[in-house]
DNA sequence: AGTTCGCTTGAAAGCGGTTTCTCAGCCTGT
DNA sequence: ACAGGCTGAGAAACCGCTTTCAAGCGAACT
């Protein structure tokens, strides 16, 4: 900032400590309200902040402070409504803490992700991994360096990191119920981006079909937007289900608008669930049905959980919170074929 | 950093320079290429580096340097489908040019942004306002502190700084042109946030309506969410108009909800157009007509925009971005009354 | 062979704050 | 009236890195 062309010249503490006729360790006093100063030269130093325009240098207070007032934030991509919802979230707990939110997008490249969490691990206190895809040895080298993490969407058994995702479990067992009093008894799941925790998390959760007499069968459609699941819909067709439960709503909207194409009736010849609940809002809601995840909630407590974590070394369990199946209009008694 | 409880030493420069047995200056060099150095004390340096799991701190980085090597964006609200879109561009932008991606959000609470820019400004090479809603004044204001600004969907008249936005007037020629082709005769004007500048253009641009024998009224509803148009349903069908054009797509949605509840046919009794074409994607697009933003482009264009400005002191004429009208389900002959 | 030149490298001076340390000055207790 | 304890302000060290500056060294040139 010495040298910034054509610009004018950065205004510092010592400025300020001149123009106030003390000392800059005075200015930083009274300005952080570290130390009793006499009410005069806190008048002064106010004085001069003001008619300079002084604002302290970020950069210059991390390095002092040793913690830069930052947090930083991994998602896989900003354009899947559902991370907007959490970063808000987060963003306001930060906020509440004083701390400002970097965001960092991988663009679902898991390849990418390493580089970039270490990146944020040189520039925030602490960083919070939303629905990492990078591969679990690399996610556990990155764990293991020491650095205030937070895991949202993924859990690493065995690792000491405050983690924070849904019930898969409890949602699948809605959604398998549902399908099975309707009188489904052969569905398919239109899995998505291989890389996925959340995805596995899903198959597995797959077991709680069993006890309602429901068959699965899992289409790979590899990944997490409308065009993965416009393009699985032959396979699905192909399969002999009667019902379709898509890795997230962007799959399920996918896979509708393939089947109004072909001219295959939803619900009537097929039902079609998503997952994630990912409607514009509360009001201008789509018809899908769904298994809703509570997003800002996720979002604040996963916020929470980083501060807490920056203040003492606390570590706790990993926390599931509940979903919730949004019955709507794209679910409804098999096809008779 | 220098105390941090509980947690492990930070690693610096001089620990890789003692255990690479060379001088600080060198292992910054070889880090940085700034310079020409030994092979061997290259590899030397490389391999402590490894060795250490050194990653340099940004803060003082930052400091050394004069840059932060971190853009800042302000947007109004994250949980508006429009912005996320923008920032996955911008943040494309920025870190292909080396720089991290910081983000705030006002809650759409125009009182707050003064602050946050003000403390973007204290850690961000450049700062990105997008869609501020802040009064002219206080904008005014803070584009003469000399700090590198891009202003995104806001041109602020004699202010010499960068801007980009959209072109209202010619989106509205065409919407305008669509109903007055249709037979529509008056239209309503389902005005967004108060202190959104883009709502005044827009109503500004109903000027072109005049042309094509369009009578509007302008119906405020007071904010930029689905809710909004929700609420504000009663006032538009208080008026005469055979359509409504909306602030954007989220009122325009809420709109089309209560009007459903109400019974009244969309587009039959009443056609309804949007603004931005937030649809989830191409290809689970909803099917409302509305005026397509390419937000992406934009967002890609202003992130060029703020980078030229760190380069250079280079200042340009606003530019403004095509608009499609999107001709879809929601906009159709007018109800004969 | 003696200088000068050019390169690489280390020492040291910032960058802009915070915080410890030190020292006046004042108040209190005897 | 004087020693001791407090209090509040300034000086200086430090945070971790970059960059200027100066020095050392070998090569090249006269």
């Amino acid at each position: 900032m010495q040298n910034r062309p054509g610009r004018s010249p950065r205004i510092t503490i010592s400025d300020v400590s001149t123009a106030a006729k003390v000392s800059a360790a005075t200015v930083s006093r009274v300005l952080n309200g570290t130390a009793k100063v006499d009410p005069q030269l806190v008048d002064r130093v106010h004085d001069a902040v003001r008619e300079l325009g002084y604002r302290p240098n970020a950069a210059a207070q991390g390095l002092a402070r040793g913690e830069w007032g930052t947090i930083g934030v991994l998602v896989p991509d900003l354009a899947n409504p559902y991370f907007p919802e959490v970063l808000k979230a987060v963003s306001a707990v930060a906020r509440a803490h004083g701390r400002r939110m970097m965001v960092m997008e991988s663009d679902e490249d898991p390849a990418l992700e390493y580089e970039l969490v270490e990146d944020l691990m040189r520039c925030c206190d602490g960083v919070l991994l939303a629905s990492p895809r990078m591969p679990r040895a690399e996610l556990v080298d990155l764990l293991g360096r020491d650095h205030p993490m937070v895991l949202f969407n993924r859990v690493v058994a065995g690792a000491r990191v405050p983690s924070i995702s849904v019930d898969f479990t409890g949602g699948m067992t809605q959604v398998c119920g549902h399908l099975a009093q309707l009188g489904h008894r052969r569905a398919a799941y239109l899995g998505g981006p291989p890389a996925s925790w959340g995805n596995d998390e899903r198959v597995r959760a797959f077991e709680a079909a069993r006890a309602f007499g429901l068959e699965v069968t899992v289409v790979e459609c590899g990944g997490s937007t409308s065009q993965a699941g416009y393009d699985a819909v032959a396979a699905v067709l192909a399969s002999d289900a009667t019902a379709v439960l898509a890795y997230n709503d962007l799959v399920a909207l996918g896979a509708i608008a393939r089947l109004r194409e072909l001219g295959v009736g939803v619900p009537d010849e097929l039902s079609v669930i998503g997952f994630d609940d990912i409607s514009l809002d509360r009001v201008a809601h789509s018809d899908l049905t769904t298994v809703s995840v509570p997003r800002d909630e996720l979002g604040r407590r996963a916020g929470e959980m980083l501060e807490r974590l920056l203040v003492n070394d606390y570590s706790e369990e990993p926390l599931y919170l509940p979903m919730t199946l949004q019955v709507r209009d794209t679910s409804g008694l098999p096809a008779v074929r």
